[in-house]
DNA sequence: TTTCGATGACAATTAAATTGTCAAATAATA
DNA sequence: TATTATTTGACAATTTAATTGTCATCGAAA
């Protein structure tokens, strides 16, 4: 399982993911450059409408971040319109920080964006080939919890 | 190809992407905590190891980071002793940075240690997997060059 | 050869994140 | 229940990563 071999091609797979994720970065920057919202800020509204409302520290431990820097992300967004803090029926004083009409209507935008983009591109990888390659990279994602 | 679902399932590879990416650093952060490294730092040592000596700004492009932040991060590993600067035939000012003796000797420590850690973990994706995922990364990174 | 872009050095600034502290709220436990 | 430990948001200070801008020099192209 670990051979000489195996354990090369992993740090190749590595290195694909940490070059792939920088060019992503690069891509959406350019794609969302009019929403003034930095990468890590947009990647907040859309996990918060992916995996719905969360509290900050829960934020805050997926992307192995401090919770006082989500915090701060938290606070201007909600400042800026796009976000709420809603009543936690679990916790009284962590609340769940959800989309406003605003934000759902920002990261609607976002993806319609890029959408548009991929169309632009003519290119995504076959349904096949994209359904593996996210099952391994989750499968890493869970090996490392 | 650009069917809706298929477009969804782009947005779920992103997302796992860019997830796995942060754990990927968050752990390799700790098993090369003793190297007193930045993770940006520890790229550059990794890349110019895979890639062979480069100039700084071809380092900067690959990053999308401005070629300013690179000479820096740069100047302080060739002070550290983990760089030197090669003459360049192609180039009189611009001089190829590559690995010193102790800079490959750090290199070869940390790959050591990485190995360990996925013994320790006792798995790895298949051969076929991993190479499929690859291939998938490679080419979303080559569509957006 | 003369113009224009690339490069390294330096400086100022901004952005992202860490670390630390405090008080209040919550959770765990004796 | 009482008490102890942990979590959370707010605030502050600091560090790290990166950007932006400028300058002199070098190299490439016209």
């Amino acid at each position: 399982m670990s051979d000489r071999n195996s354990l090369q091609e992993m740090h190749v797979l590595a290195n694909s993911i940490r070059r792939t994720y920088n060019r992503l970065r690069h891509t959406t920057d350019q794609i969302h450059e009019q929403t003034e919202l930095s990468a890590p800020k947009r990647t907040l509204l859309l996990d918060i409408d992916r995996e719905g409302p969360q509290t900050v520290p829960a934020l805050a431990a997926v992307r192995y971040v401090s919770r006082q820097i989500v915090q701060t992300q938290v606070n201007e967004l909600t400042q800026a319109g796009y976000l709420i803090a809603k009543v936690n029926p679990e916790h009284k004083r962590s609340s769940l920080i959800a989309l406003s009409a605003k934000g759902k209507r920002l990261v609607k935008q976002m993806i319609e964006r890029e959408n548009a983009f991929i169309q632009e591109l003519g290119w995504l990888p076959k349904g096949k080939d994209l359904k593996a390659c996210r099952e391994v990279l989750d499968a890493i994602y869970e090996k490392l919890a």
